[in-house]
RNA sequence: CGGGGCGUAGCGCAGUCCGGUUAGCGCACCUGGUUUGGGACCAGGGGGUCGCAGGUUCGAAUCCUGCCGCCCCGACCA
């Protein structure tokens, strides 16, 4: 097996699939798309997990659970939902045995399910908003799958929420698309641009989809989380109504709004380099990890002790550690392994160090060296994370800017496309307009961002007065 | 579903074009010893239905036919 992972600039998509398999994120499954996430990449996964639940729950979610298995009757209710999703279903048709007298989907997403309980729920406006969120897997049978962007079976959450009026569905999905930009940029230290998706790439059935887009590394769009203001548009499906205050039978609003495992795909595109994954501290699985010297049995129990002190502080000052003590491998095996595997810190400690009182602190980041005396380096450590969170932000927000042009005319905008990256425009164009653009450069309207600060200008495109820029730009 | 690539030891590959002793190599693994500050070394060792099925042949990893699987690139999607 070769020592390292390809280098992004020979083959970005070779690299990523290496820094995946060979930083122990994930594996293959036995069958076809399917993905074993291992405990490193599931670790990963647990601390994105851990703030987004955190999150919802301080915006008054609840968490709870729906069955996998739905009935055909129900996926056959409501015709554009069966349209989008039947294609790509696994079907369940034996059970026991012996053959079912009804096929059962393996959810795709649970809106049926969800739906057909809340119509049981829901009576009168006293019952509403129900503020659901499920954590699940959900199953997709994608013609291409890739590690953790698109595999058949995937995690996720799910909110569905239930609410009297249009404008508390409207606070609810732009709430929850904040929430994801916190997620995004506060944890996984991933910038995003916010904004409202065209009517082309918004969720079919959707009044507005929110939605956060991330630059990768190869400078292509990620769609890293999305929010539907699904207006009545699904009640009606369902057939979900209540009674208003002033005894009248009302549809229900409906918003959803979901992230999955494809945000750990996208953390990986976004930091990582050629020496593989880079971790932001809030959601590494380790914050430091100590690598032990030692010639002499003598210099080991000395090493240790040491070693054992420093833990000790640790465990009180929460930072997450791993101690690579294995005999069996060199130092410099290790020095290579933990930085593929994107560990922010390394601290090597040796009989040089002993002797000397302090530590050798490692940044992946940046590859600093420092010698921090013992005593401080705990607090050393401590005050560097934000740091190091920080300073992956901002690599990445410049890394974003630098590679997102500004330009007036479709000759413009092609040759800025071929540069690859976020292409920003003044757009007045219609859904025609953009399935041209995007048959000719396979380009599409990644979002029309909340934040607009340009004033007015001319369409690239259509010459039109324009009134709102957005972001173009190749996606996953 | 279209295009490309690949299936040989746990992993990565060579051998296949042009059939011929016992199917090799690197890493990993096991034993013993020396080692450990940027992917250690020496010695010994274990591990193979060559993707599956059929055919051609005295003889098949190699040639022929069929099938299966996986990866990558496109159209669809989180």
């Amino acid at each position: 097996m070769s020592k390292g992972v390809t280098k992004q600039s020979v083959d970005y998509s070779k690299w990523y699939t290496d820094v995946v398999l060979k930083a122990e994120l994930a594996d293959y499954g036995p069958v076809k798309g399917t993905m074993i996430i291992r405990p490193y990449g599931y670790t990963i996964w647990e601390k994105i997990k851990e703030a987004a639940d955190n999150m919802f729950k301080e915006t008054g979610h609840v968490n709870a659970y729906f069955p996998m298995f739905i009935p055909e009757s129900f996926m056959k209710k409501e015709a554009e939902h069966v349209e989008g999703f039947a294609p790509e279903c696994a079907v369940v048709t034996h059970g026991g045995g012996k053959k079912l007298e009804e096929s059962l989907y393996i959810r795709p997403t649970s809106e049926t399910i969800i739906w057909s309980a809340y119509k049981k729920w829901i009576n009168s406006y006293r019952d509403l908003p129900i503020l659901i969120n499920q954590w699940a897997n959900v199953v997709r049978w994608e013609m291409r799958t890739r590690l953790f962007l698109r595999t058949t079976e995937f995690l996720w959450q799910e909110g569905h929420t239930a609410h009297a009026t249009a404008e508390e569905a409207e606070i609810e999905t732009k709430k929850m698309v904040e929430v994801y930009r916190q997620l995004a940029e506060d944890y996984m230290a991933m910038p995003v641009w916010v904004g409202v998706k065209t009517d082309a790439e918004k969720f079919a059935g959707a009044v507005h989809t929110y939605c956060i887009e991330a630059m990768m590394g190869d400078k292509k769009a990620l769609q890293a989380g999305t929010s539907h203001n699904l207006g009545q548009n699904f009640a009606k499906a369902f057939d979900v109504t209540f009674l208003s205050k002033d005894n009248k039978q009302e549809y229900v609003y409906a918003t959803s709004w979901g992230v999955s495992t494809r945000l750990v795909g996208g953390l990986i595109m976004c930091h990582g380099d050629d020496k593989g994954l880079v971790l932001p501290p809030k959601v590494a699985p380790y914050h430091v990890v100590i690598i032990p010297i030692w010639r002499k049995e003598e210099d080991r129990v000395a090493i240790m002790e040491k070693v054992d002190l420093l833990t000790k502080e640790f465990k009180e000052k929460g930072i997450r550690y791993f101690v690579d003590d294995n005999p069996q491998q060199s130092p410099g095996w290790k020095f290579n392994q933990w930085e593929m595997k994107g560990v922010p810190l390394r601290m090597e400690i040796g009989p040089k160090d002993v002797e000397k009182g302090h530590t050798v602190i490692v940044r992946r980041d940046i590859k600093s060296k420092e010698f921090i005396p013992f005593k401080e380096s705990s607090d050393y450590i401590k005050n560097l994370l934000p740091i190091i969170q920080d300073g992956l932000f901002q690599k990445a927000l410049k890394f974003r800017e630098e590679n997102t042009h500004v330009v007036e005319n479709y000759d413009d905008f092609k040759t800025a496309l071929n540069k690859g990256g976020f292409i920003k425009v003044f757009w007045a164009g219609s859904g025609k307009d953009e399935e041209k653009i995007q048959k000719e450069t396979k380009a599409t309207v990644r979002c029309i961002p909340f934040e607009q600060n340009d004033g007015t200008g001319t369409c690239f495109y259509t010459g039109k007065p324009a009134d709102k820029i957005a972001i173009f730009a190749k996606s996953y």
